[in-house]
DNA sequence: GCTTTTCGGTAACAAATGTTACATACAGAA
DNA sequence: TTCTGTATGTAACATTTGTTACCGAAAAGC
């Protein structure tokens, strides 16, 4: 928690002192559910060290992601949850270890009106957010599925810094709401032309991957 | 103006002095464009009467229709644009007469410090923003062709109160980012059903339309 | 009246994606 | 090692959506 400090949130001093004392520092590992469907929502995660997926759920159980959370970040639809006492839309699950410091809800509107800095970096991560989600709208309706896989496989190296992807296709297949076998045959036809390699549960990006 | 306190907005006298100090009121007709890709957005905009579309737009030209704008709602990702100085990414444009508050940017964080009914109001605005954009990936993500068509339908008719719809095929498609073709073709497979009757420009919701 | 433009209907085809089925390969457990 | 579950490869086919082309009807302009 002392660390904190030292990572880009930009807070005032009074500030991080009160994160200290009231928030609370959690850890999760590998496919920990931090926010799920349903669920009442009574504290505000900031992304401390590792990445969150969000995901968004249809009926018959096809899922979809909308974006990753990784350091300082944090979701803003918490937020509105937490505010308005709602339940939550959307699931979060960690992707690896993460840590994250849990701001107990009844803090959010307090330090808005005591901290500008708080308030500034909350409605940097609303926008932030509203401009992640029209990216993933602009994938899904604009783009081919061969574009949107390597887009997906760009922010995984991204996130990583690993060129070699460790994930199935099946996982693949849901995160991008379609079926294992269209993933496989696309990762072929990449394979194929010299872009990527491919192993079990592993991905590897070449250097001429991004063309 | 006056008749500010009539609407829903349930604002606190106080802010609805400076609103009616500081608003300008403006009146725009069908097609006007309101926001637009690349532009600045120097004012926040309430809407008081009559519906806007909100779009986005990909390069190559194609347009998605992300969500309405009705009574007493505004668009937050203005919001976040003016705080910002950040240039909007989005199109709003008139459907049909529309009238708007147009408030000032610089009210804007005043106004969350000094009301609370101004704060609760535009946190409840971002809440309905990302409820509604998630509903959009759903339906882009999850739903064929003929569902959003049919839920296209079905928002137009509650928006308009009416279950003649005036439109032509070709911009229900632009607003599905679909083909007018393949906007034709599931039109008249509905009306061979008995769900509609289509004339041109129109298209008239029959009884057991939903079903 | 005529001409022009826009709109909608339809066919025929192309491309993208989804589905089912089955074979094989690999990793870990027993 | 063998067994077993999971991951991947691939074919064949169905469905959905996109594209092109052409037609005639209705509205708008002259």
């Amino acid at each position: 928690m002392d660390n904190l400090v030292n990572l880009g949130f930009d807070f005032e001093p009074a500030l991080i002192e009160e994160i200290k004392h009231f928030g609370e520092l959690k850890h999760f590992k590998e496919g920990d559910i931090i926010m799920d469907y349903g669920k009442y929502i009574r504290m505000m995660p900031l992304v401390i060290k590792g990445t969150l997926k969000v995901l968004k759920k249809e009926e018959n159980g096809k899922e979809i992601l909308l974006y990753y959370l990784s350091n300082n970040e944090t979701c803003s639809m918490a937020y509105s949850c937490c505010l308005e006492e709602k339940k939550s839309d959307v699931r979060a699950i960690a992707e690896g270890d993460v840590d994250i410091i849990a701001i107990p809800h009844n803090k959010l509107d307090e330090w808005l009106h005591k901290f500008p800095s708080w308030k500034n970096y909350i409605m940097r991560s609303f926008a932030e957010r509203f401009s992640e989600l029209l990216k993933s709208i602009e994938s899904i309706a604009f783009h081919k599925l061969d574009d949107r896989l390597i887009a997906y496989l760009k922010e995984k190296q991204r996130l990583s810094g690993s060129s070699v992807i460790k994930a199935s296709h099946y996982q693949i297949a849901d995160e991008l709401a379609t079926s294992r076998v269209v993933v496989s045959r696309l990762l072929k036809i990449l394979e194929n032309n010299g872009k990527i390699l491919l192993y079990r549960n592993e991905i590897k990006l070449l250097r001429d991957f991004d063309s």
